[in-house]
DNA sequence: AGTAAATCTCAGGAAATCCTCAGGTTAGTA
DNA sequence: TACTAACCTGAGGATTTCCTGAGATTTACT
């Protein structure tokens, strides 16, 4: 999450230590959205908004993982995913498909480590879904990433999907999980409910910021029993996670 | 807003080594307020009163981000950023609305680096904001910031959104942080009771300066309850952070 | 279908913050 | 010293923000 620099947005040159991902949806909302997030977070992303584009690019780009709506104007993503199989490329897919569309049939095709996400999403559960796959598909080089986040007593194991405060198993709601991600991920600093909006929640999620006070309680009754208290709200700013202070 | 003499006004040439910020918005009140703030903190600052406007200047003067009312005459400010962003310039985008439009839609959208900021603001707020978000998004080149301003023993944190003064914890209220900000970048200079107003304060503010009065005292309870005392008023003038001289 | 869990809306109450006001204090000046 | 303008600060009411419980709705699983 720290600081990985990209300079040269549209950089054509192969960045060789960064995951690449290539993200392939003919909505550009979505692709720009995505692309922008994972950008963020570190990833080198190129896009796509037909299946033949994305194969063009994917013989020069050689992308980790792919980001791939099932439904595309030309092609069906599975059939680009083949393809670009077939040419020996070693690559997780992560497909988007939209809620409705008949999920076992997706759930039947995506083998291996390949994993689904439905439209609509949230950013957050997006990135862990895609680094998990990169860990799974073991195309990351580096070993950097422990699947554990901590912060203070507490312990959020990504592959376990378990959380835990002092040792304690903590069960969570799946919303529940991802807010306390979000806030251990920025421990230490402010982050606006209107952030963890967009973080956490679908992006198109259209309520009011009222479900994250209810949420932040939730987790405040589930994690916060413990002392000392770690979720903090700064009146008029947001939320923030944080160890007392000395004095 | 007092007075910052803009000279060099509509200067076509583009300045390499400052920080290039676009602003939109019809009301030219809005957008001179904020382009002569700009302008006096440092940024190369243009203006454009339509979303066409935008397209064609962003075009040429190739802003590092956009601030961009979402209600503009020809057509919504999210449509404009999508169409700049889909010519392939990497922008983060600060958006202006009004406090009462639907939040909901604005949350939805400002995703990825991108950020928000309800009408009427305050010009501290909005710096702020725009700061926080060229960070990060990383279009700056200059790694400069430290997220920290401080001043003798005085810390401010911005990230934690915590102050800190010899090392002990205080709290304040966002306004009191806004001030007490406003004063340190202003160090050991003097600022008038309106210059203070026209910043801390959201823009259509009709009080007095007594309430300026009022939240120095609040911050000196704060943060001058120890030795020495920083914040000094310089009568007839304003106020003025300074440490004891020796002499 | 039926049940349970999870999600979301809503609204009352508590608390922090904001702001006005007015009486008291200080500094400058005659 | 007396006067005046500028400033300080406490009090208190208005406003905003936050918390939380309760119930409606959706989703997942049997």
């Amino acid at each position: 999450m720290t600081t990985v620099k990209e300079r040269v947005s549209n950089n054509q040159e192969v960045n060789q230590n960064v995951q690449r991902i290539l993200v392939v949806d003919d909505e550009s909302s979505i692709s720009e959205l995505v692309a922008t997030s994972l950008k963020f977070v570190g990833f080198d992303v190129r896009t796509a908004a037909t299946g033949s584009q994305a194969l063009q690019i994917a013989q020069e780009f050689k992308p980790h993982a792919l980001i791939l709506d099932v439904m595309l104007p030309d092609q069906n993503g599975f059939e680009v995913c083949r393809q670009i199989r077939s040419e020996g490329q070693k690559v997780g897919v992560l497909f988007l498909t939209a809620k409705d569309s008949v999920e076992d049939k997706i759930a039947g095709l995506t083998i291996g480590g390949d994993d689904y996400v439905t439209k609509p999403f949230s950013l957050e559960e997006l990135v862990a879904r895609l680094r998990a796959l990169l860990r799974r598909t073991g195309v990351t080089e580096i070993e950097s990433d422990e699947e554990k986040i901590r912060f203070a007593d507490l312990e959020l194991d990504e592959a376990a999907h378990e959380v835990r405060r002092a040792g304690n198993l903590v069960d969570l709601s799946p919303t529940e999980f991802l807010l306390l991600r979000y806030l251990m991920i920025n421990a230490d600093r402010v982050v606006s409910k209107s952030q963890i909006l967009d973080h956490v929640w679908q992006y198109d999620f259209r309520g009011d910021m009222g479900i994250v006070e209810t949420y932040v309680s939730y987790l405040r009754k589930k994690i916060d029993i413990y002392e000392p208290a770690l979720i903090h709200t700064v009146r008029g700013v947001g939320y923030r996670l944080r160890l007392p202070v000395s004095k």
